[in-house]
DNA sequence: TCCATCCTTGATGAATGCATTTATCCATAC
DNA sequence: GTATGGATAAATGCATTCATCAAGGATGGA
């Protein structure tokens, strides 16, 4: 299947940002963008008002998009906003989620564990957002499953930004109890517990949000 | 305040859903609408994928724009949702709510049992959203009242839908207990008691679905 | 008559050029 | 020395043009 430029477009700039090739500041510009994209600012224009749209990035006027700076306040909004729609949609996933697709979480976090063992980060964050995704997919609800997609995305600039800076500072701990983690909320689902998976996932986010920010 | 082309047609173009000059189903064509808002192709297509984007339209590629044909499931689905996050915000409000914001609600309501008096629909949808967006931003929380003001507007596409269909059927009757229930949410707000709140944030809303869907 | 194919039509997708706006820098007046 | 104003450069905003694609009807052959 072959993407249209604006689609395109509009992934390369979320790996531009997941990768750190800009940092929280950093202005993305048109005319930067579009000749390292080898397209016209036309898609990349697009892609960008996207991003804004989705709260990804921030805007001024006739200035540009820039990725807006973390601040404590915004990470407690997105993530606290977060543990909202993902525990909701765990608890829905309990209820509604088919047998298929609970073979299907079994094996990414089947994944997850080799991930970790390998301590390959980049693999380990796919996986893990595959996890996410595939659980608010089960919620069988396109709304929750859209502002879940939005709300991880978001958080993933403080997961990535702090995590570079606790690297510089060499606690670069493995995230041993995600796995874990991801295996209750599963159990939870599959047993066809709301409460106890709508309580898991809870917990989960809360987990990253404190260790991504306080490192514990 | 001079708003820029894209933002001008992104409203008319919701002011044509909303008054019912384009129905579910009908596509929204740029060639269309470019001479109707008086501008060129480029403002309309941005703000048409920006109200793709938002879940309000869909879209075929190459094809185009259209308003989604309203299904059971689909109402159901972002009702839900929408009742998922406006109680949690609701919530929030109650925790968070400056006097100020506790006032500017009263205020909403006043005016509100004047509108259902005069029977002024226009003004009364007016109202009603100003109230819904008002309750979301005493939240505090961005995401959240982001996500209250998607799910509010697609809901309405089932409101108006199904409101003219009724009001062909003579059904038109004044929604004489929206003023109650914003005002039992109100109650709770100012009495700083969430679940309270969040209760009658989740029971407005999906009164609401039932009224515009079953006619009660 | 029916079916396959080609062509026309009408729509979006993308590139480009010009307009507009904003920030910055430097010269100049106070 | 500082503040102010205007020139300038850089970026987006918007319009225009061309390219591309999909759907549907006309056409021709079996």
């Amino acid at each position: 299947m072959t993407l249209n430029a604006e689609e395109r477009a509009y992934r390369s700039i979320i790996e531009l940002i997941l990768s750190g090739q800009y940092r929280p500041g950093d202005f993305l510009l048109e005319l930067e963008l579009a000749p390292r994209l080898e397209m016209s600012r036309t898609p990349v224009s697009r892609a960008l008002s996207r991003l804004v749209a989705e709260g990804f990035l921030s805007k001024m006027p006739k200035k540009g998009c820039y990725i807006p700076l973390p601040t404590p306040e915004d990470a407690e909004e997105v993530f606290s906003a977060r543990a909202v729609v993902e525990s909701e949609a765990a608890a829905r996933a309990a209820r509604l989620a088919t047998e298929e697709e609970i073979d299907r979480l079994w094996a990414i976090v089947a994944e997850d564990n080799e991930a970790v063992h390998k301590r390959q980060k980049e693999l380990f964050a796919r996986i893990n957002e595959d996890f996410h995704f595939s659980v608010a997919r089960a919620s069988h609800n396109a709304y929750l499953e859209k502002w879940v997609r939005n709300a991880f995305w978001r958080c993933n600039i403080y997961v990535f930004y702090f995590d570079s800076f606790y690297r510089l500072n060499n606690h670069d701990i493995p995230p041993q109890e995600t796995p874990r983690q991801h295996v209750r909320i599963i159990e939870a689902i599959a047993a066809g517990d709301p409460d106890e998976a709508s309580r898991a996932m809870a917990d989960h986010v809360l987990h990253t949000y404190s260790v991504s920010l306080f490192g514990k």
